[in-house]
DNA sequence: CTTGTTGCAAATATTTTGCACCCAT
DNA sequence: ATGGGTGCAAAATATTTGCAACAAG
């Protein structure tokens, strides 16, 4: 459980559903949830909180900075820890894997793009949406694995 | 106009909803519109339609790869003319102009990421979120706008 | 105590769907 | 004529907001 001081310094009151989501941020190995994700495992733990709240806590903690939104293509958000180390995700079309990466080029690639158009980023998103080839994706469990 | 066996050829009916449509994707010089922005535009030029028919229409263009369906920030699809050249896209926050870009060097890297992780990618999707300094976008009109 | 926070329900916004009527072929 | 296409209204989905009750500081 996240130290309430967390919730205080960012200017929020500790209050048990503000603790309980952030928890379930720290602790979740799928480290991507929805708002309705996460009003769905809270509820499973016996929290009894609203949907609302979930959004607006996802919000408020979006804008403190302590979760990042983002959108794959589904049409609906999710929502990861920031560790403030930036990063860009790749997708698994099969099994919905999502892992996290930073290429040195691309970022550079992007700035100088960006530059030689006289754009001035403010921020990006890249999202590679692919099969993977892990032994438990359901795309190759009855293929060849390798 | 587009010519009606545009539309035959992938097994639509030449319908006027149609026509018109792509029609005005054809023109247009924003070649960025939603759904809302097509339907508005058309009932405009005096075409009687249901915004329905759009959404049907546009994804019936999508389905047979006439159009591509872009989803910037903002909670709506945008679609654009499918001129098969694939590029990304960088979006001005202030004044919302859209221009397309394509670096090789991006394309191979991601693509060198993917693979040393074991993922094969279908598709990728990367929007780049700038100012720009063009001198008519509202964000340089009264500073220095260099 | 006092203001921020919550849950609920209603409101929004975008997109999809059911259905009876209509038109391109 | 006939099966696909259309408009309209209602449904579905994701998210936001108004409000009265409530609780953290």
């Amino acid at each position: 459980m996240p130290n309430p001081q967390d919730l205080k310094t960012i200017g929020l009151k500790a209050t048990a559903p503000r603790l309980r989501i952030l928890a379930l941020f720290e602790r979740t190995r799928e480290r991507h949830l929805s708002a309705e994700d996460v009003y769905q495992k809270l509820a499973a733990e016996g929290l009894d909180l609203g949907l609302a709240t979930v959004y607006r806590v996802l919000m408020q903690f979006e804008q403190a900075g302590l979760l990042r939104r983002l959108r794959f293509e589904s049409d609906k958000a999710v929502f990861e820890l920031n560790d403030s180390s930036h990063h860009d995700h790749i997708v698994c079309l099969q099994c919905g894997r999502v892992e996290e990466f930073f290429d040195e080029e691309i970022e550079r690639r992007q700035e100088a793009v960006a530059a030689s158009r006289g754009f001035r980023i403010h921020e990006h998103s890249l999202y590679l949406y692919a099969d993977c080839t892990k032994k438990d994706c359901p795309h190759n469990s009855q293929g060849s694995a390798d």
